[in-house]
RNA sequence: GCGCUCGUAGCUCAGCUGGAUAGAGCACUGGUUUGCGGUACCAGCGGUCACAUGUUCGAAUCAUGUCGGGCGCACCA
């Protein structure tokens, strides 16, 4: 819709401008300053010029007025044309603010260490990786989602570990001294339990088999993590293990030093990467004097064989305490001979939590993490998306605990929700047939339904820019609006009993569209009915 | 110290490719249809958009600086 009008003034004007939403309706559907700007080119004030321009839309079928104001200019779009896009729409439900865009996405997201269940801030990222996923899925882009496996390293050794420790302490029943680092937490009994089951309570006392007990451990936390995901509608196409890609090292090596002979060199026993020369503050060591490779190596590994898979673009969601680990893997991508531009890393900034007021510090190893898991089944997977997919990803988010446990009016899940239940309810208890309603024309609509019909429709405008601008929370604040204008209209309005029945259900019906396509795109299935809340176990 | 980032209503947050009177929810106060789900609607209260300077016809938005918060500055992942 405001692609055909912005590629309607373009061609008028001969020239591409700003458009935008007016503050108020009553100014018409769409706006633009672009007196103000064309003022000083032309030396002539913003009003007569704004008056000029107007003058030339006289004969446009898709705009009843346009108007300058102060300045401004005003376009009110016809209802034809309001009217066609809607029913349109309803009867193309599945192809509604969808698009055709070609280009191959490699999105990778979550990728948390499989060495402990999903806690919260993790579940940030995940649901704004899920809700890019969806929005880039909707409008055509073959796009994959991809969880990196960290299944290599100091951490796999300390989960090994920590097992042994959870395991002679609870298992065993022997006293232990806990070293400094090791994890802890109620997922380590299923573990424990397990393994004995499995390999015998050797398994706990025999230091020599931490890492089998390891390696075999994280299959069972990896399994743990994909099952919280699925739990809040969060699917992956492809796992990449990091352990399967070190045997390729030697040939990534190989290929930067052919790209670049000063990529890679040797210092102090040591290799290193010549990042600083590509924008980092210093070089960084891949190889440690032991010989064993760095977690970079590994990322670069891993970066070269996404770029080798051949996408047309990389995008990666990383929590905010890795950024200053941007820089690096730039370097190296362009050491690969690769176009460090493809490859864009989001950052998800990190949730910090409030408990009855006071700052709860989170640790993985000391155990006492909010996890996932417990608030998906405290508040529901709806609600917890809801609530993530609403800020700004890149702003550090602040909740109290007892808060977030809330479940009433003030989580806005449930008013869009009950939107759209009203208008499924109020459908049903109408004695027309969808047939009867479909047939209606939306014509001769008064300013109200006009206004909300123009709300419905602009889902598509959000949706792309939502996933363009990689600002999901324009989605929810879109959806929350619409659901506003719903519940005015509703109480404003009678539709049953009315000559216009038909035709108000009708669009009560594009209304629907769009708040269950913008709620499935944020992983959530619009209801059509609500249950009665039963407040009282709080 | 250096880098990144944020600072908008009592609280949680939108708005930031510069544009019309700075928005929403919560909280608080008061009100509402013999009409379809009151899980709704309306009104009121509440702001020096951290501060300063600059650019501009125009700045919450851009630039520079100051103050304050968060994160990072590993041969840990």
């Amino acid at each position: 819709m405001k692609q055909r009008v912005s590629a309607l003034l373009r061609e008028t004007l001969g020239r591409t401008v700003v458009l935008e939403k007016p503050k108020d309706r009553s100014f018409g559907h769409f706006a633009t300053p672009i007196a103000f700007s064309l003022a000083k080119e032309l030396r002539e004030s913003p009003m007569k010029i704004a008056e000029e321009l107007a003058s030339s839309f006289d004969n446009h079928e898709i705009f009843t007025s346009v108007e300058s104001v102060k300045g401004y200019l005003n376009f009110r779009l016809s209802e034809n044309f309001l009217s066609e896009y809607a029913a349109w729409a309803l009867e193309n439900q599945d192809e509604f603010a969808s698009q055709e865009k070609k280009e191959k996405i490699l999105l990778e997201f979550v990728s948390a260490n499989p060495t402990g269940p999903l806690h919260i801030g993790h579940a940030r990222g995940a649901v704004y990786g899920d809700t890019l996923y969806r929005l880039a899925k909707h409008l055509g882009y073959d796009i994959t989602a991809e969880y990196y496996v960290n299944d290599a390293g100091n951490q796999i050794d300390l989960l090994g570990l920590s097992i042994q420790l959870y395991g002679r302490e609870n298992i065993l029943k022997e006293n232990v001294e806990y070293p400094e680092s090791y994890y802890r937490g109620e997922y380590l009994d299923g573990l424990a339990n397990t393994a004995v089951e499995k390999f015998g309570k050797e398994i706990l006392t025999d230091e020599s088999r931490q890492k089998e007990l390891a390696l075999w451990a994280k299959d069972g936390v990896m399994q743990i993590i994909v099952d919280s995901l699925a739990d809040t509608n969060i699917h992956f196409d492809t796992f990449v293990n990091e352990s399967s890609l070190y045997n390729d090292w030697d040939r990534v090596m190989a290929k930067m030093a052919a790209n670049d002979k000063n990529a890679i060199y040797k210092k102090d026993g040591k290799v290193w990467i010549a990042s600083e020369a590509k924008g980092d503050d210093n070089d960084r060591v891949v190889v440690r004097e032991d010989g064993r490779p760095t977690y970079l190596a590994g990322d670069i590994v891993y970066h070269n064989q996404k770029f080798e898979r051949g996408y047309d673009h990389y995008i990666n969601i990383w929590g905010a305490d890795h950024h200053g680990y941007i820089p690096r893997v730039n370097a190296a991508v362009e050491y690969l001979g690769y176009d460090s531009n493809k490859l864009e890393t989001l950052l998800s900034q990190m949730v910090s939590l409030l408990k009855d007021g006071e700052p709860y510090k989170m640790s993985k190893r000391a155990g006492n993490v909010i996890l996932m898991s417990d608030i998906v089944e405290e508040i529901g997977a709806d609600a917890l998306r809801f609530i993530f997919a609403s800020k700004k990803s890149d702003t550090a988010l602040e909740f109290d605990l007892s808060e977030f446990k809330k479940q009433d009016s003030s989580n806005p899940i449930f008013y869009i929700q009950y939107a759209h239940a009203r208008i499924k309810t109020i459908i049903s208890k109408s004695d027309l047939s969808e047939k009867e309603i479909m047939a209606a024309k939306l014509k001769n609509l008064d300013e109200n339904a006009d206004s909300l019909m123009f709300d419905a429709l602009l889902l598509p405008e959000i949706v792309e820019d939502a996933f363009n601008s990689r600002q999901v929370q324009k989605l929810p604040d879109y959806l929350k609006a619409l659901a506003a204008s719903l519940h005015k209209f509703y109480y404003d309005c009678r539709i049953i009993g009315t000559e216009d029945e038909a035709k108000l259900l009708k669009l009560l019906m594009v209304v629907a569209l769009s708040l269950r396509t913008g709620l499935s795109l944020m992983g959530i299935t619009a209801k059509d009915y609500m249950t009665k809340e039963v407040d009282s176990e709080n």
